[in-house]
RNA sequence: GCGGACGUGGCGGAAUUGGCAGACGCGCUGGACUUAGGAUCCAGUGACUUCGGUUGUAAGGGUUCAAAUCCCUUCGUCCGCACCA
């Protein structure tokens, strides 16, 4: 046998995997199917560590599901929209269409220098229009369900990528792209009513069960509901009436002043009839001068003015200050808050600086606060209340509920809950990405495309550069139209939709991709989806896992499918590391992957990524450990080549009594190495502890590198090995197999291991003397407790050791120990 | 500030149910083979040690016959949210 060459073996594999499409799947309802999915990348032309260890990761779970006789789907794409391509057309003048396709033809090129086994007769690309169509197509879906609606909204806005942005892409008041500082603008955007399935994407993350819990409680913060009253006071001067709501009504008895958003429509209301109105205008200019993270950080100075009109508290005609401040949110709640100091931290900070009046509801139980030895407010939630009429001494949870009923039956408020989570802003002001299928008539007001005039095509007549208008709007091809409705000329939206929304869907599309009809046909989806095993990064926690979920909710109430939620299980991968750092280009610590695979090959590549570190740990990378993991594939090389003639000569069905004593522990540790290989990759995900395990077995092979091998037991040995091998390192899996077994080693069934061969006849045990291990001793494997202490105290060594002291208890643990305890 | 995760040799990590801490790999040391070795093979490798042992999983305390694992306190690192009323 020649020496192992990664090179000329992955190629040749590679190919011949593809002439036959060896991972072609189709449905079979006789089988078990099973869906495993890493997360689709962006086109940016070349794989990084990250791509490799997510495909690494999907593609061993996708192997061993093939071999373990599941009907696997496991497509690959590309979520082909978005900035960097029209960046390249801003700065290179390159088509952002020409730029993404180079892109994507390189990066298949590498994905498939890697060995993965893809159906890539599913292949998806969410730019091309037979797939952008059915994304038009769904947007129609939500209009028509009332779930996309257009207003003009205060939103995020980032000068860099000159677009808006939702919510959930602004990271700490900055772009989640470009990490430039966002700020607010007033502007009309298209919305999908994310809210509407607010409690049921809360509700159902209970069922999530194959999720890791830190995904679930960060998208349980993201959407933040909460419970409380919601009630209206009266300001008598004006004639008005001021909403505001609160999850501590126990603490209502306090109110001493309110505070109003700078953008409140009472503010408006002032500002036309108070003497003060240039002062509180000038306020609200300088608030909204502030960038997002000074308007929203808890650390920010709280400031305000008083806008001299008071309004009276429905619980008890107390009269409280109007003030406009900068720390209350106008998106949240009815954009003002009522100002108990006693009660709320910062509602103290504000009224001790403007020196408000500061009224005590609650206090601990059996306790009594005074007013002026309090440093800060009483936040904990727990006491009694006092001064609140004839609520005072109630429990404050059943004041709680109380006063929320006397509101009701009073009629100034209600329950009401609320959520942290806004209205998913889904319109980007840019051109590489999905027209929003929206015509605007000056009779007809806005108008659908019809179905049939779908895709809206991109234009090619556009200019690229950046301003508050979408590109679109440059190209008179594109602009004007017909009324869909009345045939009046008409004008399109310019706007193109969030690539979020590209992906919220794309795994629905692998079930049927080539779909003229519809974005899918129902029963295909119903027959692959949910996804089994989703795979990807942590930094979707919140955003493409959410707005997934959401898209599912929505295509179930449109009865295009059958289950609640997208992703059954999910695996988030840690992030590739080089001294300690992230790996990036300005750090220059950057591997590439593809001149890993020159030197070492693929195979080593995946195996030395999949042994460094658990899946979901980060992974420090190490190019001594890229050679181990090289090392260790030509020692199995190697000894294959040494068994060679007997691997050829044995049968794997033979009489286990014919192997010597060498050959039974060889035997042993085989079938040990398969029960637990299995495990790791059936329960666990543990793929580095799967690979130390097969070190182990190639070291025990080893022993018989230099002395006669039984063949039969060299042939078992080779075919285990290899078959165990095959999900982690499938090329040279396949080479060895086809030296000395028939087929390809991916198409076996996975390999069983007898349980009876893993029984051992004697095993070593512990002696322990008050839990310190005293000596090691063999005894029968099936010895039983009573047995087991008989035996360790005839010992003369545990006499020597008890001599001249008492034995106070005996414990035996069979298979393991027994430990006496002396005095 | 709130929420979560984590802390084990020189390094990556293992110990799945409370039961022999450090599997496997890297690195290092010594040896074999060799003209040569950055190939390969073999052996050793937590610390201390008077070679009997002692000690050891961030620190301290607790539960237990027995704790890396369970409980409490403290420290540290990382991540998420950060005025959501």
């Amino acid at each position: 046998m020649d020496k192992y060459s990664p090179q000329e073996i992955e190629k040749k594999w590679q190919e011949k995997w593809e002439s036959d499409d060896a991972y072609k799947t189709e449905i079979d309802e006789s089988r078990q199917k099973y869906y495993v999915l890493e997360m689709f990348p962006y086109p940016s032309g070349n794989l990084h560590m990250g791509h490799v260890r997510n495909y690494s990761i999907g593609d061993v779970v996708a192997r061993y599901r093939m071999m373990a006789g599941y009907n696997v789907l496991h497509p690959m794409g590309f979520d082909a929209f978005g900035m960097p391509a029209e960046n390249a057309a801003i700065e290179h003048g390159v088509k952002p269409s020409d730029w993404t396709f180079s892109n994507i033809k390189n990066m298949i090129r590498q994905q498939k220098a890697m060995g993965l086994a893809y159906d890539w007769n599913r292949e998806v690309e969410t730019c091309r229009a037979d797939y952008y169509r059915w994304t038009q197509w769904l947007f129609e879906l939500f209009y028509k369900r009332g779930l996309a609606y257009k207003k003009e909204a205060s939103v995020n806005w980032c000068d860099k990528c000159g677009t808006v942005l939702a919510n959930e892409q602004v990271i700490e008041g900055k772009c989640w792209r470009c990490d430039s500082e966002v700020h607010k603008k007033n502007l009309a955007q298209w919305f999908f009513k994310i809210t509407d399935y607010a409690d049921e994407l809360l509700a159902d993350l209970n069922k999530l069960e194959g999720w890791p819990n830190r995904v679930r409680i960060m998208q349980e913060n993201w959407i933040g509901r909460s419970e409380g009253l919601e009630f209206e006071l009266d300001v008598p001067e004006l004639n008005e009436k001021l909403a505001v709501y609160t999850t501590r009504p126990d603490t209502a008895f306090g109110i001493t002043f309110m505070a109003l958003a700078p953008e409140h429509p009472l503010v408006e209301k002032i500002c036309k009839v108070s003497p003060k109105a240039a002062e509180i205008k000038a306020f609200c200019e300088r608030v909204h001068g502030q960038s997002e993270i000074e308007r929203t950080s808890s650390e920010s100075e709280k400031e305000g003015i008083f806008t001299g009109y008071y309004c009276i508290n429905p619980f008890n005609g107390h009269k409280a200050q109007i003030w406009v401040t900068n720390y209350v949110l106008a998106d949240y709640g009815t954009g003002a808050i009522m100002g108990v100091p006693s009660g709320d931290q910062r509602d103290w900070m504000f009224a001790t600086k403007y020196g408000i009046e500061i009224i005590l509801t609650l206090q601990p139980k059996g306790q009594q606060l005074k007013l002026e030895d309090m440093k800060a407010a009483y936040v904990e939630k727990d006491g009694e209340l006092v001064n609140s009429g004839k609520f005072t001494g109630m429990e404050m949870h059943k004041a709680i509920k109380a006063i929320i009923d006397e509101a009701e039956s009073q009629g100034f408020g209600r329950r009401k809950v609320n959520y942290r989570l806004r209205d998913w802003l889904i319109s980007r002001q840019r051109y590489w990405g999905a027209p929003i299928p929206i015509i605007y008539c000056d009779k007809c007001g806005e108008q659908l495309v019809p179905e049939e005039d779908l895709p809206v095509l991109l234009p090619e007549d556009v200019e690229f550069k950046q301003g508050t208008l979408s590109p679109l709007s440059t190209s008179k091809s594109f602009n004007e139209c017909k009324c869909p409705k009345c045939g009046s000329h008409a004008h399109r939206e310019t706007d193109t939709m969030d690539t979020f929304i590209c992906s919220s869907w794309y795994y629905l599309r692998y079930a049927d991709p080539h779909n003229d009809k519809l974005p899918f046909d129902r029963d295909k989806v119903n027959y692959w989806n949910p996804v089994d095993q989703y795979i990807g990064g942590i930094e979707h926690a919140i955003l493409h896992l959410l707005y997934s979920r959401f898209f599912t909710k929505v295509l179930r109430d449109a009865k295009m499918l059958d289950y609640d939620e997208p992703f059954t299980n999910l695996l988030t991968q840690g992030m590739v590391i080089k001294d300690g750092k992230k790996m990036s280009k300005s750090l220059g610590n950057v591997v590439s992957p593809e001149e890993i695979i020159d030197k070492y090959g693929a195979d080593t590549a995946r195996l030395f990524i999949l042994f460094a570190s658990p899946v979901d740990r980060d992974l420090d990378w190490s190019d001594e450990g890229v050679q181990g993991s090289f090392r260790f594939l030509n020692r199995v090389w190697r000894i294959l080549d040494i068994f060679g003639e007997a691997i050829k000569n044995g049968s794997i069905n033979y009489d286990i009594n014919t192997l010597n004593d060498e050959e039974k522990i060889l035997h042993r540790i085989l079938h040990k190495t398969i029960k637990k290989v299995t495990e790791d990759l059936r329960d666990r995900f543990a793929f580095n502890t799967a690979i130390s395990t097969l070190m182990e077995l190639v070291n025990a092979m080893h022993v018989f590198q230099n002395k006669p091998i039984n063949p039969n037991l060299a042939r078992e040995s080779a075919d285990a090995l290899l078959k165990m091998l095959a999900p982690f390192v499938p090329h040279i899996a396949e080479e060895l197999w086809s030296h000395f077994f028939e087929g390809s080693v991916h198409k076996q069934n996975w390999v069983k291991f007898d349980e009876s061969a893993i029984v051992e006849d004697e095993i070593e045990i512990v002696l322990q003397i008050n839990g310190k291990v005293r000596d090691r001793i063999k005894v029968a494997a099936d010895l039983d407790k009573s047995a087991m202490e008989k035996t360790v105290l005839d010992l003369p060594r545990t006499k020597e050791l008890t001599e001249d002291k008492t034995i106070v208890k005996v414990i035996a643990v069979p298979k393991k120990l027994v430990n006496i305890v002396v005095k």
